[in-house]
DNA sequence: AATAATTTTTAGATAACTCTAAAAATTATT
DNA sequence: AATAATTTTTAGAGTTATCTAAAAATTATT
């Protein structure tokens, strides 16, 4: 059984690591959890001894499979309780985060199956971010930052990369949603701005905004 | 800031202490909670420190105001993701109280609200008991053992006060739910148990079955 | 290749919660 | 009222997770 405290550390060095595989440092998750270097080394011999995560000293750690696993299927409850908030409490995007980083913790069999249900399956969270399924595999869809995208090109948003309360809250002031269909109309190159016709509105964006947005093609 | 321990241990005095009014031993709590008695000593008095419950050595414990109202919205939290979980998500209400003893400790000023009008506030929880409002409000409904029907009455069955999946499951396979119309036919005298007739079929129920079944007059 | 800077680990301490065993207080029995 | 039984508290120690400060290893710079 892992613990709340062990299960954040395998989700940070899953996110950290590009799903876990590749070698995450010590200082990098300490940053990650904000908490001290010393104290992710004591943690992560323990992950290590629980067969969690591939540890050799000074060389930093990956996640073993059981540990890609365990990750995986914390990622799935917290996404899937995202689009719950979302769908059926009337939350709104930027709120729903830290909620959720509570409930990905609860342990029922039956719970998330039946939330996922509930839900009809969703395969992406308020974010854009794929939803595993049951079995942990993953709905690939090929999304691509809008600052990749041509001139004079429309497409679709489909997710944010940056998912802090700020920068959701500054796409919702300007009707930038999920669905929305972006029209580039000029890039910038001194500053990287780019202008978008969004909902008939022409607006400015920073290099920022278009780097932390994902759009597909239409 | 109440941690999970912490409110565990107010759910406790709460429910042994008639809402927490009444004093109640070391020793009750101990054997509630399936810890030591040295253990309920250490946290009551750190308890006693927050302001949480009135403690005098040897005296036994109840709760402050602060404290009774921690537990009530414990309650409160814990009853309606119970009529979450049979509502929306297929539980059946023997299932559902260990998961709810993990999301009652969800902290969101907003989750609980929402939960509540989605759920369209509900009064009472799969197994009967009252919901309390957000203001700690109890709806009143006056109930009675089933054992304390008189012969030849019919009644309607509103809450269990064993509500251990045992229990529940036994009611179950006897389709005895929260709604059933059940008609007292005899009572025995040497063993306390009594007959009923419910859904059109006559079934001897033992003592602890009606001592343990609460029922609205018709 | 030697030295400096950085990263990581170890050592030792602390906080929250738990336990066992012994001491103290309360309650029950004679 | 004295003694016995029970309950409750204290003392001391273990566990998990954290921290600071110092030591060791790695990486970068000269
Ligand atoms: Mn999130
Ligand atoms: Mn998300
Ligand atoms: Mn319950
Ligand atoms: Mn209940």
């Amino acid at each position: 059984m892992t613990t709340l405290t062990e299960e954040n550390y395998i989700k940070a060095i899953y996110h950290l690591g590009k799903h876990g595989t590749e070698n995450v440092s010590t200082n990098a998750i300490a940053q990650e959890m904000d908490t001290k270097a010393s104290s992710v080394t004591d943690m992560v011999k323990k992950l290590a001894e629980k067969d969690l995560v591939n540890y050799k000293k000074y060389q930093g750690v990956s996640l073993t499979q059981t540990g890609v696993l365990t990750a995986v299927n914390i990622v799935r409850k917290h996404r899937l309780w995202e689009v719950f908030l979302v769908n059926k409490l009337n939350f709104s995007w930027d709120e729903v985060h830290d909620v959720a980083e509570q409930l990905e913790h609860i342990k029922s069999p039956k719970l998330i199956d039946e939330l996922d249900a509930f839900l009809d399956f969703p395969t992406h969270d308020p974010h854009g971010d794929p939803i595993p399924d049951k079995d942990g595999h993953f709905s690939k869809l090929d999304k691509v930052k809008l600052s990749k995208v041509a001139v004079n090109t429309t497409c679709t948003c489909v997710g944010v990369d940056d998912s802090s309360s700020d920068f959701l809250k500054y796409l919702d002031k300007h009707n930038i949603a999920l669905g929305s269909k972006i029209k580039v109309m000029a890039t910038e190159p001194f500053d990287e701005s780019i202008t978008i016709l969004i909902n008939g509105v022409h607006l400015s964006v920073s290099k920022h905004v278009s780097n932390n947005l994902f759009v597909r093609a239409n």
